[in-house]
DNA sequence: TTGTAGGCGTTATCAC
DNA sequence: GTGATAACGCCTACAA
């Protein structure tokens, strides 16, 4: 085993040693495009082998100008919303050459700015915030505060799953019609003759998802002429024990709702374990709804009625938009679609 | 907007102009353990944040020695296991205050060794191997070539959900018990009166997932002194639809089990959905178990008797160990236990 | 085709 | 307390 110079990590000067070359040769063997003659080549490749030498990727982009990283900053890992999300993320960011940072901000809206810090300091090329995100007067600012940084550093601020945060904020916006489905998904229920449906969310209305899927929640009603009775609408957090406590709740004092819309997939199942536990068959008594179309709910028990999210598809679309935008368009902005996916958690109401 | 230098980005020179001092003390005050005025202190700060200064975390790896990065290699995003072992390496590296690489092989062990280089050209302290992996004789030989590559440069091979390489092999190693969990399940099938079970998993017997759980399930027959019938070992690969097609082939086959055991939760789902597809009961006609304990498992119809893996532990114990190990200790082994946990998807085998 | 010099942004070392 | 200088490992001039 061949010793290199001083700390164990070979550099290109070792390699340089080794090969009687000088540093700049190995550098262009390495780099591949520039004549050198081939038996140069071949024993600096041989000297490379040889010291199980790779090269520093931190000291390459401290000269080289770009770290080829993607940030990805996300709720959880656990979320399959999230993790799926991710994977397209991290599937394009490897097709398009660059490695990929995540972290995790498990709901905290301080936490998420000070992450987009941090990889500020790891110099990304892009960040991108996957997921809704808190859309208040002060984080909005401070959001938009931290485009600007990004983008006169030459990085670029992504928004995965959640609206634009101004007309004038450079950054790039890949969502999904988070409100035209819920609207499909709560008319589909109205339409089967649902009056009492319940809506389970989550967080703040200010949070863009909730607030979303609340609005198209809402909208549908107003479109059908059907009263909402906002003792219907309650919230907790995005999780499974949420939806079955909130739903727990709504039994105890009597909501008599015929159908529920959780806020999504995770909570939705939730909110069936509580139907189940409290003795009522769904959907002959109650229909359920989610919203997300994670990995399992066609395994639900019922297999739930939710609203498919182009997931991976939106990850993709926001690495590939953010790294081949136009150096001069200041904000970028792409829509997907959604729709309902019918399953076995609804029905016509029954008699009560 | 205060106009930096050069390139856009400013750096410690132009926070030093805009303070009037030089480039050291900017540093010293960024860096905290070094006395500087109050006043000098003030200045400094002052003039970082009108220049919205971050620090050059390449540029001082470079110079500081660590990038404080650690690197988990997963199979994908999307399997719930994975990610929920990813979000507790997330986590401990967070709390360690590290940053997290990612990248993900889907399942081809070349593709795997592959990114352990890139994450060696990252200079990861740590690369974090997730899940289970080939164990070929000439993908440990390269895999035990790949540890003593990262530890001469002072980083660490560890491997989390996979038995060690070998003993002279420089690793860390944090594994479950999975042989003992597969017997365990399978122990209590046969103690519940099956004689006749299915075991449907994935991938070549050298993966170690698959192997150590087929080799659970075999220990706990012979145990019990129960004969297997090769006929009921199938495989495929770790998603709900193998589990769906293996199931398919079964039955239509006329195995005649009364249970199935499925590699992962995942697959048994798939093997659920076949079983309902097919018009028998589970558990009257035919219990089913998975392996992982995965989130939704509970609300699987039926809910799915498993075993349970200390996930977010695994992921954590995998990032302490890595990063406070003994530099003189060469290997580090840590195993977890595993356990079942009953819920419908099982029942005493009907008349058939 | 190959080599030399300089600099990327930061910190450690040594002087003042 | 503060500042100049020399590294860290690499690449892009420029020169031979």
């Amino acid at each position: 085993m061949p010793r290199p110079s001083s700390n164990g990590r070979p550099t290109v000067k070792d390699v340089a040693a080794a090969a009687n070359v000088s540093a700049t040769t190995v550098s262009r063997v390495l780099g591949g495009d520039y004549p050198v003659s081939a038996s140069t080549r071949k024993r600096v490749l041989r000297a490379v082998r040889d010291l199980d030498y790779v090269i520093n990727a931190q000291a390459r982009a401290l000269v080289g100008g770009s770290t080829r990283t993607v940030a990805f900053v996300v709720r959880d890992l656990v979320g399959p919303l999230f993790a799926c999300i991710g994977q397209g993320v991290e599937l394009q960011a490897t097709a398009e050459g660059r490695v990929c940072l995540v972290s995790t901000h498990h709901g905290d809206p301080d936490r998420e700015l000070e992450l987009i810090e941090l990889m500020r300091e790891q110099q990304a090329e892009a960040v991108v915030l996957v997921g809704g995100g808190l859309r208040t007067e002060s984080h909005t600012r401070r959001m938009a505060e931290i485009a600007h940084s990004l983008d006169r550093v030459g990085s670029r601020l992504v928004l995965c799953g959640r609206p634009p945060i101004g007309p004038d904020v450079p950054a790039t916006v890949v969502e999904y019609d988070n409100e035209g489905g819920a609207f499909a998904v709560t008319d589909y229920l109205i339409s089967l003759g649902h009056r009492r449906i319940a809506f389970v969310g989550a967080g703040e209305p200010e949070h863009t998802t909730t607030g979303a899927r609340l609005g198209g929640y809402t909208a549908a009603h107003t479109a059908r002429g059907v009263e909402i009775d906002r003792e219907l609408i309650v919230s907790g957090n995005y999780d499974r024990e949420s939806g079955y406590r909130q739903t727990t709740a709504l039994l105890a004092r009597g909501a008599g709702m015929t159908a529920v819309v959780g806020v999504t997939d995770m909570v939705a199942s939730g909110v069936l374990a509580a139907l189940r536990d409290a003795g009522l068959r769904v959907p002959e008594d109650v229909s359920v709804v989610g919203y997300d179309d994670i990995p399992l709910s066609a395994d639900l028990n019922p297999a739930l009625t939710t609203v498919r999210i182009p997931h991976e598809e939106l990850g993709r679309a926001a690495v590939r938009l953010a790294l081949h935008r136009d150096e001069h368009a200041l904000d970028q902005h792409m829509m997907l679609g959604t729709h309902v996916v019918i399953r076995s958690s609804t029905a016509p109401p029954g008699r009560h």
